[in-house]
DNA sequence: CGCTGGGTTGAGGGGGCTCAAAAGTGGTGG
DNA sequence: CCACCACTTTTGAGCCCCCTCAACCCAGCG
């Protein structure tokens, strides 16, 4: 199987010699049963993750046992990356599938700014992007209804996974349980239930034994609040490189 | 002044050069009025912010005109960010203060990465640390009471303002309308009266004409819910730049 | 077959919202 | 110095979205 570096080339294509490079990093990948964690909050940084197969979460706990799930992550993306600025992990990393992870040592990172600049780069123009989605999570939790938080997700979800090659003709595995649904959006189990119930019934998705299929996208776009989230940046190399002076 | 460049040493001590280097990118400051916008949503990228000096906000709009501001800005904050890796910016930037800004053109950050490693690597990781200050916040508007939003984001703030040297004893300015802060903590103007009039009165703060001060820091802390955020990463560099093999 | 984890549904209550208006506060010009 | 204005803060009343508690159902599995 190709490995999904579709996010990591999306800003700068990579030369031969950085594609060799990022090969040798999935030389020993490690499996993680669903549910297990990958990297609990307060444990030392040691690295950061590449995600290869399955889906993860981060997530943040609070003094009472609540949990925020952060974000869902998908085949291809970068974990932990937030906690590289700290001593002790700011974020739980955990399976939500039955997945395929590999490390990346602290040291490396240095190592790629030290001797490759244009991925590291690339890696860094791919962070910022996270911020941006993180950024459009936080206006769904902090400012629309449960409805069009759970559209805006669906949506935002179905894109990521065609980005990956996971989904075909609006069809997708959609494995998280709807406690996890809740703690990502910030809402109660019953009420995801009765939302995703309601959603259901105007005929813009159907679900299914962990699959979902959108049937009518336009409709799913209009009980969203969000804007269309993307602006795209795929020239973003081409207008960080060009060499003019400070 | 000495400027504010507490947020880019935290990391990766200057040396004399890139000191230098950092000096130089101050030489153009422009000042903006109290509510004017620094840079809109869906305006071409051209570079990034420093802010040197007032308060500014980042924020997403939804389509219903409801906004959410994303995070409040203190002298020597990096702004926009997040939108590097798109061609058109994802979120607008605007003073909340009159504030003094100076910019920083993207081929310049190119041109950081290929030649001053270290700094870049600086900036990567105090653009981590944002991203977890990020999930933090997320964390609050997802899954707490609005006290517990409330007195989470004046810890928060009191913490910041205090590393800009802009806190004694407690004490700080508030410059912000309540307005703006229940776009902050996502809930309506009205009730972000009434929580902070409660909060007063239990005597853990007082208020007064665009101040605050802290009066019982445990007090506070106890009616937050989330940990001290705090695992602070002045080690980062170290842990980054030994030189082990791949 | 019983057990367990997850999904579904009902009833009731409360935290936070909306609408509305009054009471500061500061800025500006006469 | 005062009158007026726009903006902000404060307070009241009513209601609704979403939460909690509590069943019950369903599927998979040992």
């Amino acid at each position: 199987m190709q490995p999904p570096f579709h996010r990591l080339v999306e800003f700068v294509p990579l030369s031969a010699e950085e594609a060799e490079m990022a090969r040798g990093w999935l030389v020993d990948s490690r499996r993680i049963a669903r549910g297990k964690p990958i990297r609990q909050e307060g444990e030392p940084v040691k690295g950061v993750f590449f995600l290869l197969d399955g889906w993860a979460g981060s997530s943040l706990l609070l003094r009472d046992g609540r949990r925020q799930i952060v974000k869902v992550h998908l085949p291809g993306d970068m974990l932990g990356f937030p906690s590289l600025a700290l001593s002790h992990a700011g974020e739980t990393l955990e399976a939500l599938t039955d997945a395929t992870i590999c490390s990346f040592p602290n040291a490396a990172i240095g190592r790629m700014f030290r001797e490759l600049p244009r991925l590291a780069m690339a890696l860094f123009l791919s962070t910022q992007k996270e911020r941006v989605a993180l950024m459009q999570k936080l206006s769904w939790v902090g400012a629309t209804s449960a409805m069009e938080r759970l559209t805006a997700f669906l949506l935002d979800l179905h894109h990521r996974l065609q980005a990956a090659g996971l989904a075909q003709a609006g069809c997708f595995d959609f494995p998280i349980t709807q406690q996890q649904l809740g703690e990502l959006l910030g809402m109660s189990t019953v009420h995801i239930n009765r939302t995703f119930k309601s959603l259901d019934e105007t005929g813009c998705i159907s679900r299914g034994r962990g699959r979902i299929e959108v049937l009518d996208f336009a409709g799913l776009q209009r009980l969203a609040a969000s804007f269309p989230p993307d602006f795209a940046g795929h020239d973003a190399w081409a207008r960080l490189d060009n060499s003019s002076r400070f």
